[in-house]
DNA sequence: GCAACAGTTTGACGCTCGTCAAACATTAGG
DNA sequence: CCTAATGTTTGACGAGCGTCAAACTGTTGC
């Protein structure tokens, strides 16, 4: 057994206002941004920006979205890897994730135009 | 003065994560939706399907939706007329509020297929 | 085995939230 | 004026949330 998941709703168990409720928090919507990218992620706050956080908060955290069906998390060994549950997501609430995600990422396509004179993010 | 309207953040101070906390309690989403039409409407529980919660708890959610840039409030006379920041909230999350208004109103599409033997909402 | 690792669970703390009830504006009508 | 109508504000209460710390579970590697 090594492809278990932690519980969590079947896709038409999915509430919006459960989601709703589980995205209304900046250490959740944060989660939602390094998910954004479809890969598998480790629960180690270093690896996901929340080094301030305790590890049973993000721990907690992590709960949350996953009860809300936002995420899933397949347990392999002693880690455990958690994705977004886009396909699930983007039946039950079409466009909604897109919104979402292109809302909180306003600051990316202008793709460098600067002179790299002064990098302003190293 | 007769147009006057209630504090409320000005369009590019609306924050994503304060609209979805905001919208994550289920009075406040059903109150979305009927808000969704775009017409103002008074805060009268009785005139919004929420007959069994007190005027006074209405009239918190009401801020709460107000003070997350979600909706606006036009004061005449003793009435308050509350309608959708729908421009703003369009401009500021594109796609946003259609996914959100889609999501929650899965119940219409067909157009009355029913023998009109019973109409369920009088 | 045993110690280090990756997360979870439990308990505690302060804070916020949703609700009601009562008091308080402010406006409209007789 | 006095009263009714429409909401808002304040205070109280219980429930839930976000956070941390410590104890715990299960796994890997030596």
């Amino acid at each position: 057994m090594e492809d278990e998941r932690l519980p969590q709703p079947d896709s038409d168990g999915i509430d919006l206002v459960a989601v709703l409720h589980a995205l209304g928090d900046p250490v959740r919507m944060r989660l939602l941004a390094s998910y954004a990218d479809g890969a598998e992620h480790s629960c180690d706050p270093r690896h996901l920006g929340l080094d301030h956080l305790h590890k049973s908060t993000v721990s907690h955290h992590m709960r949350v979205l996953r009860e809300a069906g936002v995420t899933s998390t397949r347990v392999a060994g002693r880690n455990r890897f958690v994705s977004l549950r886009r396909a699930d997501l983007d039946a039950r609430f079409p466009g909604l994730l897109d919104a979402l995600l292109a809302s909180l990422a306003p600051a990316e396509p202008p793709a460098a135009a600067e002179p790299a004179g002064e990098p302003r993010t190293p």
